[in-house]
DNA sequence: AACTATTTATAAGA
DNA sequence: TTCTTATAAATAGTT
């Protein structure tokens, strides 16, 4: 597939062969990884060389575990405990092995997301976690916002409705022959500012759909 | 590979991944075949899509002569690590099964983390992964929570101000000869029923240690 | 399914 | 075996 077009035939020369299938057999197993990674497939790949070397792949724990999905579904045989007879101990430990370990690796991510032992997080990777939790959360933090908003509305308007009540008595209050009448305008010069720098924070909370840039 | 590379992890969309299994599934099965031919290897590649589907290749006659050849080969290579019997088969096939499941629950849980598969969530697991997914946040919502409270705090304090302005507006005018004086009553009930329902958001909106109860 | 712009794989050579 | 490079293949995103 590279400098010229090659038959689709045993290669004659033995060292051609030779380089070809250790090339192509690395090309093979990796496509069937990303396979099984991309389209959550389970992939099971064995090779023998022609010297009958042992190459496999297998997406599950153990590739026997394929092996036996396949018999199942091609000869429809399903003796369970027949088929779990075929392991040996040691394939059985390996197996344990293997789960364990995979077990680790995926029990530190959990425990990534759940915000846990963030100091072994490089800044990178703290900041794809944090990412992913607001798309994760992203649904649940806009209704919540939304009830802040709501109470904040709110009170705005009962701020409203006070004012008017407090300009309606100091008119009333003025009609009327008064002492002392200055209060009620600082109160109304405060309140001025108060609403200006409600706004600035409410533009500040705005929650909008966070890039994805891991993904 | 082509119009853009492609990160290497389950493809979310279903509709892609399923496109994208069946041509790098035709594409394995054809390299795979090539190998077989052009280096004279025995081959063999089974591969269960995620609905379960079962596609294979084999170079041999019969995909069972490649398995059982494997079998023979992962024996030998076994045999020769005979150690600590204490463990009974049935033992070990116990664990291995437990750990199976555990990975299979953890990895449903770890993808609901991850914001996928939420149609199979019932509105209560959604509740606690929120909650989980809060405390993973929690730094960061606290500080866009904190600028709420504050806001709030501040719009009640000046609803305690003009309640009081209020109140003492219509005590001087009270302390005049007047006409109407029933609308501000009107004005301080309505006020005092908005503070009930404030203190209710506010519980609800409380950020604290939840229960893990799906762990 | 077909079409391409690109990415990958890899045959041959060093 | 490994690296390099020209070229063939595979394939992701589009239509």
């Amino acid at each position: 597939m590279a400098r010229g077009k090659v038959q689709l035939k045993r290669i004659e020369n033995a060292t051609s062969r030779q380089v070809t299938f250790s090339k192509r057999k690395n090309g093979l197993l990796k496509k069937a990884y990303e396979l099984s990674i991309l389209c959550d497939a389970e992939v099971a790949v064995i090779i023998f060389s022609q010297k009958g070397t042992l190459f496999k792949f297998a997406s599950t724990d153990q590739i026997q575990k394929t092996i036996d999905r396949y018999r199942k579904n091609a000869k429809q045989l399903h003796t369970d405990r027949i088929d779990v007879e075929q392991y040996s101990k040691e394939q059985l430990r390996q197996e344990s092995a293997n789960m364990a370990k995979k077990i680790e690796i995926i029990e530190i991510l959990q425990r990534k997301l759940l915000g846990q032992d963030l100091d072994s997080c490089s800044p990178e990777e703290l900041h794809d976690i944090g990412n992913q939790l607001e798309i994760s959360l992203s649904n649940i933090r806009a209704r919540k916002t939304q009830l802040f908003k709501e109470q904040i509305e709110q009170l705005q308007a009962k701020e409203r409705l006070l004012l008017m009540e407090n300009a309606r008595l100091t008119k009333q209050r003025d009609a009327q022959p008064l002492q002392q009448s200055t209060q009620s305008n600082q109160v109304v010069s405060y309140l001025s500012s108060c609403s200006k720098s409600s706004d600035i924070v409410e533009t500040d909370l705005y929650i909008g759909q966070p890039q994805m840039r891991w993904l």
